[in-house]
RNA sequence: GGCCCGUUGGUCAAGCGGUUUAAGACUCCGCCCUUUCACGGCGGCAACACGAGUUCGAUUCUCGUACGGGUCACCA
């Protein structure tokens, strides 16, 4: 026996035939696209994730396709613990619907195993298969003779990688190579690049249009020496077996495109279609720079599950970057699923966008604005029952009055949008609670400008309202209330009389409103007073009238 | 540094050689509406990175420069 391949894998059985036969062409119809989700489990869940996802998860849906999730384990030392529930979790808040591959419960489809980990077998049979046609062989440099290449390479100002005079073990015997391994020497499997730097590829990537980067030269790894493969080579295996026909990734690929392409060439594969979209970036001082991981922590999906963004929000957003016709389609149908929006390829922007919060707020804000009491206040007991225990109990205690309190200003024609994210609720509500009521009155402060608008009156006037106020009025009767007690103290309850002559008023019948709203709620801002006060309920508007009236006693 | 990608207002972007006095959305500002705050309505500020070339004509095509980003791992 000489023969090379043999002699590293003398356990390999199956052959490229074998599994050929057992992942066959996808029968679908025409224009069908197969797209992946091929998270690795060595971080947490971020914008980047959320982007690629979209895209494929559409491209897939809309066309009648594929969409199915691979695990991308390879890299064992960075595993990171909880890193599969992140991924579980991510696909089922963003709604993301997973045709086949690795779930929860097991695997689903076909064309599996769907965890890199579980699919040595299969990369063994390709990697043995490059060797026997001498397209790949063993390598046993160890990382610090690579690391003294490298060195060698930058003193004689020579581009890094191995290859040409450097790849030391290119060219090894069979002899060379058996001793070697019978001596235990660790190795690696290395492709043997066939390209010419002085030549171009040709590849159209369906984002960033027609590419010709020269020719992969270096030999790239196949196989690590713990045996799994490198993202390389389980990437041409693995979309190649699955029967992958987009891959939607980063911008980072790019340049080991040649790589890639020169493997499927080698395997005489024809490569799927390529679309490497450019990458979220952020305002960094003066210039824009990617998204990092370690500095920004608004990259995480979760920072916005904590801040209480909508996951929904953050689809629409995103949406917003990938097809810039999307915004004009919401704006026509306010109402309308997502997922019935006709996303297409050929509007991505080759580059690259500056993630912007406001924008992000101002969907939230809208997208808020038009859930129903009951649909908000589960959102934000969900939200609670995470991170505010204590704001939990009071929601599940009395829950009518929580969603009354959330009805206000909602379902109409012109929705109040003063929510952006559900941890602005807890705030937003808590003047309606005695337990989370911390009022700011800062009076007679507000009336800095109103001079006449005194101490005195401003208690006068919560006093004559504890008297005047009756639950049972309508909204017109409640109203012509407040006119009547601005009349008796020279406030104009007649706006339009008050803008013409301020001069001869103290204040106006707004000044009345916002004495008692401050009395009442504790703040200058709060939604329709009338179905505040309805709300809250004849004693409990005393008890706060009187605490204001003697609040600094 | 080599290679690759990108560049329209503060932000996202429309535009695919003339119909553009360059859309729209967000932000900001002003006005109106209004019992407050919002909402809503109306209006305003504000851009084709720069230099050559091709062309009758360039935001649109080509090349260069600048700037930004990515990548050069037994990470993906």
């Amino acid at each position: 026996m000489k023969n090379i391949a043999d002699l590293i894998f003398p356990d390999v059985k199956l052959t490229p035939e074998d599994l050929e036969k057992k992942y066959p062409k996808r029968d679908l119809k025409d224009g069908a696209c197969v797209t992946r989700f091929a998270p690795s489990p060595t971080g947490f869940i971020h914008l980047g994730n959320l982007w690629s996802t979209l895209i494929g998860e559409r491209l897939a849906h809309l066309s009648g396709g594929v969409f199915y999730i691979r695990l991308e384990d390879t890299d064992q030392k960075r595993e990171i613990e909880g890193a599969t529930r992140g991924i579980f979790n991510f696909l089922k808040n963003f709604d993301l619907n997973i045709d086949e591959g690795f779930q929860q419960g097991g695997e689903v489809g076909n064309y599996g195993p769907y965890i890199q980990s579980e699919r040595m077998e299969i990369y063994r049979v390709y990697a043995k298969k490059l060797v026997s046609e001498g397209k790949a062989y063993p390598c046993f440099c160890s990382p610090e003779e690579l690391d003294k290449i490298r060195e060698n390479q930058a003193a004689v100002k020579e581009n890094t990688g191995y290859y040409g005079k450097w790849a030391k073990c290119r060219d090894l015997s069979f002899e060379e190579i058996k001793n070697k391994i019978d001596n235990g020497e660790s190795y690696i499997i290395r492709f043997k690049s066939f390209g010419d730097e002085n030549k171009r590829i040709a590849v159209n990537d369906l984002i960033k249009g027609l590419l010709d980067p020269p020719e992969n030269i270096r030999d790239e790894l196949v196989l690590k020496s713990d045996g799994l493969p490198t993202y390389h080579f389980a990437h041409v295996v693995d979309d190649y077996l699955m029967r992958t026909t987009h891959v939607v990734r980063g911008e980072e690929y790019l340049s080991t495109l040649p790589v890639h392409v020169q493997m499927f060439e080698a395997l005489g594969w024809q490569s799927p279609h390529y679309m490497q979209h450019a990458h979220l970036l952020k305002r960094d001082g003066e210039s824009k720079r990617k998204l990092s991981k370690r500095k920004d922590p608004e990259l995480a999906l979760d920072y916005y599950g904590k801040t209480g963004y909508i996951p929904q929000c953050l689809k629409e957003y995103i949406m917003t970057l990938l097809n810039s016709n999307y915004e004009e389609w919401r704006l026509a149908n306010p109402h309308e699923d997502l997922n019935n929006f006709d996303f297409t390829v050929e509007k991505l922007s080759p580059s690259g966008a500056l993630f912007d919060l406001n924008k992000l707020n101002d969907i939230s804000k809208n997208y808020i604005s038009l859930l129903s009491s009951d649909e908000i206040y589960n959102y934000v007991k969900n939200w609670a029952e995470i991170y505010d225990e204590d704001f939990y109990k009071i929601l599940e205690e009395n829950q009518k009055y929580a969603k009354d309190i959330l009805s206000i200003g909602r379902g109409g024609e012109k929705p109040r949008k003063d929510i952006t994210f559900i941890r602005e609720v807890k705030n937003y509500m808590s003047f309606f609670y005695e337990e989370l009521f911390e009022p700011d009155y800062k009076m007679p402060e507000v009336f800095e400008k109103k001079p006449e608008i005194t101490e005195d009156i401003i208690k006068k006037i919560a006093e004559d309202y504890i008297n005047i106020y009756d639950s049972n009025d309508d909204s017109t009767a409640w109203f012509d209330k407040i006119k009547t007690l601005a009349g008796k103290y020279n406030f104009a309850s007649d706006m339009k009389l008050y803008r013409k002559n301020p001069q001869d008023y103290k204040g106006s019948v707004a000044d009345v409103s916002m004495i008692l709203r401050i009395a009442v709620c504790g703040r200058q801002n709060s939604p329709d007073m009338y179905d505040v006060f309805k709300i809250m309920g004849k004693e409990r508007i005393m008890k706060r009238l009187e605490r204001f009236i003697f609040r600094n006693e």
